[in-house]
DNA sequence: TTGAAAGCGGTACCAG
DNA sequence: CTGGTACCGCTTTCAA
């Protein structure tokens, strides 16, 4: 249920247009100077008289006067802006990188529009176009869908840019990425040791290609070690997706001792669904995230899991184009860093009975 | 440890900028046609004939020419663009709204820029200035956060706009609100009944102040029923901040039988705080969040809380604002909304031997 | 130190 | 249907 109450009769409108519309141009008559001279207050404070200064300043204030962002960069040509998309940023994975740039970009004084794609191709290009469009000074891209020639508009628009995890090096693009190959290896290293050898594997619909990499450490191990068995499963990159995949699962008649998940909230989805089957974790099965989220500490049992740096991609994307949109013209370049393994209590030793 | 490696040396950028300025004319000039007509099949393609049109289309593609949006709104004067700030997007809660904003505002073809405050009063000025200079056609605060002649600044702009917990209702802005004192009623009742005479409650620092009315509610339980004890913690709006303040509260002496935490976020990290201790949920103690997130059935154990509708609100808000600026000329108003007790397996009777 | 004026890249109205 | 053109609000020479 819910009250509504209605504060003021829907004509109560007369003074609100009074300010509208203050230009520069009002300021200037108010203060009785020229709209250069408004500007240069606004600007470079330095090469203007006290006097006059102050005098504009009181305008200002008294017509609550705010620029115009979209005229002063057009007629300034320069952006101080950088654009983030990413895929998903309910995935606090995204929200931590994103969240360094952010905080990045205002230290060096530019400003930040971010865009959420939820994996979808179309959206990453309607969101790219979009970035152009607000002809952003650098764009930082966090997504792990692709869209045709898509590197060719971004290419073409000749915007700083910096890819995480897909995409290629070119004359105006870095790649940042993480060798997600090294830390499947070594879980499945770590698992193997336990003598696991019926694995799950449970994605998440936009890392299921069999072109992915984390996908592909994984179905290599298999091919490597004989002895080894994988199903794999996929749904949503939520905590009900990773619930639903675990599901499938279990019903596909396979009998994994371990699971290992694309990434941490896919992992705690599926212990939700281990939890209510009563399936215990670890004795009965093993299960490992990948991300190290914060949550992966706080989730029951805690998640072995695989630390990926945030902050520090964060930083690196940030630098990256910020360096490149002051005009210190720096190298397009590949960075790839390696994740390390966290164990905590999800993972134990394989449970031969089952 | 990582590898860096160069692609390209970093003086090859020759043909890069040949695209940095395709404006309007650059394509009118190439398809032999003039500004107004570019801007026609841009907009209104009806107007032009076919043929016409396929030239600019061609010259558009070749060119790989982007409207500049900073022009486009200038000259335009609308907007087509929604604001949206928000405390602490790294809460679901917060994320949950922001999303169906956002996903409205797109159904009805406008754009959404977003900025987060992280509590701070002084962002929630500065993000509020931006949206105003980007001259947004409607705004939609998400905070818990005030800073002090706020709402006249934004009255003063005209902007239609609409506040989530905080602010009054004025000539251009509505209010929408979660009865909390209601939902915290709700628990503090069903915690009575179950024997729980001594309850801790875990705020953040944000809604620490006395004023708030989750705050205010726990307290003023306390006034109604003489038998009842509350002590109170506070820190980050995170599973740290939540852990954090669990573990003040147990250190201070106080014994309470019962943990109501401000929301599910700090809920999960005073779980895992407990769990530390070895106190276990709900035998030892019950404990109560507050949002009803996903997250609140994932945890372990599934937790005891309040919904509320978050979809519904960024429905409400979003419309509100589109009505708006769309000029259907609406009352502004108040809306509270009131939320609903959902039982899980976090809370149980009081532990009397405590 | 300040003012006048030429754009920045579009839109939209008015003629043709 | 299409072209010419007057702005939109601000920055930035160039002179004064």
């Amino acid at each position: 249920m819910s009250r509504i109450s209605s504060y003021y009769p829907a004509n109560r409108c007369n003074n609100v247009s009074v300010c509208v519309t203050v230009s520069l141009e009002k300021v200037a008559r108010r203060a009785g100077v020229s709209t250069a001279t408004v500007s240069r207050v606004l600007n470079n404070a330095e090469l203007v008289r006290k006097s006059t200064r102050t005098r504009v300043l009181r305008a200002i204030e008294e017509l609550k006067y705010h620029p115009n962002l979209h005229a002063r960069s057009l007629a300034g040509g320069k952006s101080k802006t950088l654009g983030v998309i990413v895929s998903n940023l309910e995935n606090p994975f995204f929200f931590d990188i994103y969240k360094t740039i952010e905080s990045d970009a205002h230290k060096s004084g530019y400003e930040v529009v971010m865009a959420n794609t939820d994996y979808r191709p179309e959206q990453l290009v309607r969101s790219i176009r979009l970035m152009i469009g607000r002809r952003v000074g650098g764009l930082a891209a966090v997504v792990s869908e692709m869209a045709p020639d898509l590197m060719r508009v971004i290419e073409g628009s000749g915007i700083p840019t910096v890819f995480y995890d897909v995409g290629t090096p070119r004359a105006n693009i870095t790649n940042v990425r993480v060798n997600y190959r090294r830390g499947i290896d070594k879980i499945i290293e770590y698992l193997y040791g336990a003598g696991h050898r019926r694995f799950g594997f449970i994605g998440h619909h936009a890392i299921l290609e069999p072109i992915n990499e984390r996908m592909k450490a994984v179905m290599d191990a298999v091919t490597r070690v004989p002895e080894i068995e994988v199903v794999t499963a996929a749904d949503a990159d939520t905590l009900d997706g990773g619930k639903q995949a675990a599901r499938a699962l279990l019903a596909s008649g396979f009998h994994p001792t371990a699971i290992i998940c694309v990434n941490d909230i896919t992992a705690v989805g599926a212990l939700r669904e281990l939890r209510e089957r009563g399936i215990r974790v670890p004795q009965d099965m093993s299960v490992t995230g990948f991300d190290n989220l914060k949550l992966s500490e706080f989730c029951y049992p805690a998640l072995t899991t695989v630390h990926i740096p945030r902050e520090r991609i964060g930083h690196l994307m940030c630098e990256s184009l910020i360096s490149r949109a002051d005009k210190t013209p720096a190298a397009a370049q590949e960075i790839v860093i390696d994740p390390e393994f966290v164990l905590r209590d999800s993972t134990g030793p394989a449970n031969r009975a089952s």
